[in-house]
DNA sequence: GAGTTTGAAACT
DNA sequence: CAGTTTCAAACTC
């Protein structure tokens, strides 16, 4: 433990537990001070930080990774708890930790750790009793092995003050400290993989690697490193909690991570966003932050890594596991984090039920969001669907139970597949919360569909989730597969390989898919979701910002059944759909297709710009609002967005960047769509499932241009959503735009105020019940 | 629960 | 790209 020095003696002389931690923070408080310092200067260059930071973290990580690693985990989940609660007095480190608990919850040591992570970095100080524990002595110590003493110094630091902060953070909960929770938990979750020793080492490594070939040195502060540190630890507690998913994404494609992780980001932020929206700050943050280091970092993890999937197969699972983790750490960066809190959240909503804490925050919505898009699908509700998965998800409370059940389901399955973001979250918590996300993901399909068959009534189903006999679980077919989810016991599948231990051939696969249709797992249904709804768009008249991407092609269901995806999805049919005697209640294509497409086109992009433009004006602010979420991840989001454009698809899986790249579609927004639609994201926001169906339509669209004009396209998108979507990007841009210029803020965020403002909202987001989202 | 229908996915 | 086959969900009984 930290036992050995007793700096603090005078301190500890107040206090016989206090004694020990005194010791601790005192040796800490060296250490903290610079955080602190650290912190309250980083807000500002918090996004250079960031960059810096990520970079800073990976190297950190790696190093500290291994060194971390020594550290046990568990003690540190253990005596955070304990700590917490004999140290509940203790000084105050403030709410962050609450922020970071709510992250992080899934595991109830993990969102202890975490919580001790971000408040120690907010944190000062002090006090801090209970981490002590065992594991101070290694960091105390200056963490002899650690190579980065400093890290060591922290981590020690960093459980203390979890602990400290754990109670402090039950104790008050300052919108600042929150704030710098949150900012706080963004970058633990890049460090977060180091820290931790299994997985972290792995992720250590993994980042290192990653950030090696990126940024190359990270060494940038101790005192980030530390935060970073925190964060990877306990991003690693929770990557490895949730982990296989992560594992399995990054381990692929750092791409598809990064879109899964985004994804759920997304929805996460969406949630936090809706809950809290008023964070630009942070947004910008993100946007800054995320567009820089996203950007590079996916380019560099592409490169590194991810570009070569073989490679990554190559890689021993557990390798992959730690880099994927890594790489959506790092990829996702932020992101990541934004994800396991994502996950956590959801975990620890669904799970966690017991487990206390973690109600409040809206990760339903979250998981929702990706879920939702896909979800929107959803048969029954329509739009009723949406907002009921979004109710299930935000209700964690009401009806955490079937949500958790859901969940739960979803997130088993979630976890196993491990492929997706979203699940491996989930699983880890155990509950799975990220099925929700589900929807992230991606990933989103599958938990879409669980939560449908639920929500539909199947109720019985809720767990319900494949039967196939032939496909073996590796095609579309499978509702499992293709939510990139593994296959849980619920499944009545025969032949199923859609498992984790068939990792490597359900990437392969999901490769394949999406290489042939880079579409394949990305939302069916792209929705305005709430937007349009709340535009008042008319239910019936699908708004023009919910479509089916690729449209039906019923013939006999008139539309009105399940087996049309339009229906299924709650949107109305679009002038891509090709089916016949259109019936859609949401929104026919009929009266479209009657009237001369082309008429349409011509009328409709009139009208959609109208409309369009209003939808995408609610997407943009959804986006943005999501692009706050994602913001304040500051990596993922922007890679998020843009990988959700491309990694929508990949979304389910983590695929690999490379179906996305090699999608020319993907590929060729990738980079640079990834800013302008990470902009535009950011902008947009409305639930992950928005940001993702528009994503997606933007991509086609995008790619398709501008022009819009081709409304006759016999798709029949209205090319001009994605137009719009694209056009909205500008407006979201503003948006971001603005966001950027509350960016600039943030850096005072560093000062708290600021920084609160973005750690606040996420803080909010969490605090603030995700009511507050209200996107609106 | 078995069988049929349906339309998407996959294949050619 | 179009047509056909395969598949599993959705639906019916």
């Amino acid at each position: 433990m930290d036992t050995p020095d007793r700096h603090a003696a005078p301190l500890a002389a107040s206090r016989a537990e206090d004694s020990p931690l005194f010791s601790f923070i005192n040796n800490l408080s060296p250490i903290e001070p610079l955080k602190s310092a650290y912190n309250a200067n980083s807000l500002q260059g918090y996004q250079s930080i960031n960059i810096t930071s990520i970079s800073s973290i990976f190297t950190s990580p790696h190093d500290n990774a291994h060194k971390e690693s020594r550290l046990p985990k568990s003690p540190l989940g253990e005596i955070s708890e304990s700590e917490v609660s004999a140290e509940g007095s203790k000084t105050n480190k403030p709410a962050k930790s609450s922020n970071a608990v709510r992250l992080f919850t899934c595991t109830s040591t993990v969102t202890q750790e975490t919580h001790t992570v971000t408040c120690s970095d907010v944190a000062d100080p002090p006090t801090g009793p209970p981490c002590d524990l065992a594991q101070p002595a290694q960091f105390d110590n200056g963490s002899p092995d650690h190579n980065t003493t400093p890290c060591h110094g922290v981590r020690s630091d960093l459980k203390q003050d979890k602990c400290r902060k754990l109670d402090i953070v039950k104790t008050v909960k300052n919108t600042v400290e929150k704030r710098k929770c949150l900012f706080s938990t963004e970058i633990q979750l890049p460090d977060g993989g180091l820290p931790v020793n299994d997985g972290g080492d792995v992720l250590g490594c993994e980042w290192s690697d990653l950030i090696s070939t990126t940024s190359g040195e990270l060494l940038a502060f101790d005192s980030t490193m530390d935060d970073h540190q925190r964060g990877m630890h306990l991003a690693a507690k929770n990557a490895e909690s949730c982990g296989y998913l992560l594992s399995k994404l990054t381990g692929d494609v750092e791409i598809p991570d990064r879109a899964h992780p985004s994804a759920s980001a997304q929805v996460y932020y969406q949630e936090l966003v809706m809950a809290e929206d008023q964070t630009e700050n942070t947004q910008i943050f993100q946007d800054s932050q995320q567009m820089i280091s996203t950007e590079e970092i996916q380019d560099n993890i592409y490169d590194t890594n991810g570009c070569i999937p073989l490679d990554y197969k190559v890689e021993s699972q557990q390798q992959r596991g730690v880099r994927r983790r890594c790489l959506v750490f790092e990829a996702a960066g932020f992101s990541n984090s934004v994800v396991q809190k994502e996950t956590v959240e959801d975990l620890s909503v669904a799970a966690c039920k017991g487990k206390g804490h973690v109600p409040t925050q809206p990760r339903g919505l979250r998981g929702i969001g990706l879920h939702l898009n896909a979800l929107a699908l959803t048969p029954k509700g329509k739009m009723a669907c949406q907002d009921p998965m979004a109710s299930a998800l935000l209700p964690s409370l009401a009806s955490e139970k079937d949500v958790h059940g859901k969940l739960l389901s979803a997130g088993e399955n979630f976890t196993h597949s491990g492929g997706e973001l979203l699940e491996f979250p989930m699983d880890d918590c155990s509950a799975g919360g990220f099925p929700l996300n589900d929807h992230v993901s991606s990933q989103s399909v599958s938990p879409q569909k669980k939560r449908r068959k639920t929500d539909n009534g199947d109720d019985g189903e809720a767990c319900k989730r494949c039967s196939c006999k032939k496909s073996k679980c590796l095609k579309l077919y499978c509702e499992c597969f293709a939510a990139g989810v593994y296959c849980s016991e619920p499944c009545s599948c025969q032949g199923c390989l859609n498992k984790p231990i068939h990792e490597e051939i359900v990437l392969s696969t999901r490769k394949q898919i999406e290489f042939r249709n880079p579409l394949a797992f990305a939302p069916k249904v792209i929705r305005m979701s709430d937007a349009g709804l709340e535009t008042g768009e008319d239910p019936n008249n699908t708004p023009a910002s919910a479509r089916h991407k690729r449209g039906c092609n019923c013939k006999k269901s008139s539309c009105l059944k399940k087996y049309c995806e339009c229906y299924q999805g709650g949107v109305g049919c679009s002038s891509n759909c090709r089916c016949e005697s259109c019936k859609n209640t949401f929104g026919r294509r009929d009266a479209e297709t009657e009237l001369t497409e082309e008429m349409k086109q011509e009328g409709e992009e009139t009208e959609n710009s109208g409309k369009e433009k209003e939808n995408d004006q609610q997407k943009a602010n959804v986006q943005s609002e999501d692009h706050p979420l994602l913001d304040l991840v500051p990596i993922t989001p922007p890679f998020d967005l843009a990988s959700s454009l491309l990694k929508l698809p990949n979304f389910s899986s983590a695929k690999p960047p490379r179906p996305s790249k090699a999608r020319s579609g993907n590929s060729r927004s990738s980079a640079s769509k990834a800013t302008t639609t990470l902009q535009s994201c950011k902008s947009s926001k409305a639930a992950g499932s928005a940001v993702d169906e528009e994503m997606p339509d933007i991509l086609k669209e995008a790619n398709s241009p501008s022009s819009g004009v081709k409304t006759t396209s016999p798709n029949g998108k209205r090319v001009s959503p994605p137009h719009n979507a694209l056009s909205i990007s500008p407006n979201r841009k503003g948006g971001r735009k603005l966001i950027l210029k509350s960016i600039p803020s943030f850096p005072s965020l560093t000062g708290d105020s600021n920084s609160g403002s973005a750690m606040n909202n996420t803080d909010n987001t969490f605090n603030a019940s995700p009511l507050a989202l209200g996107p609106s």
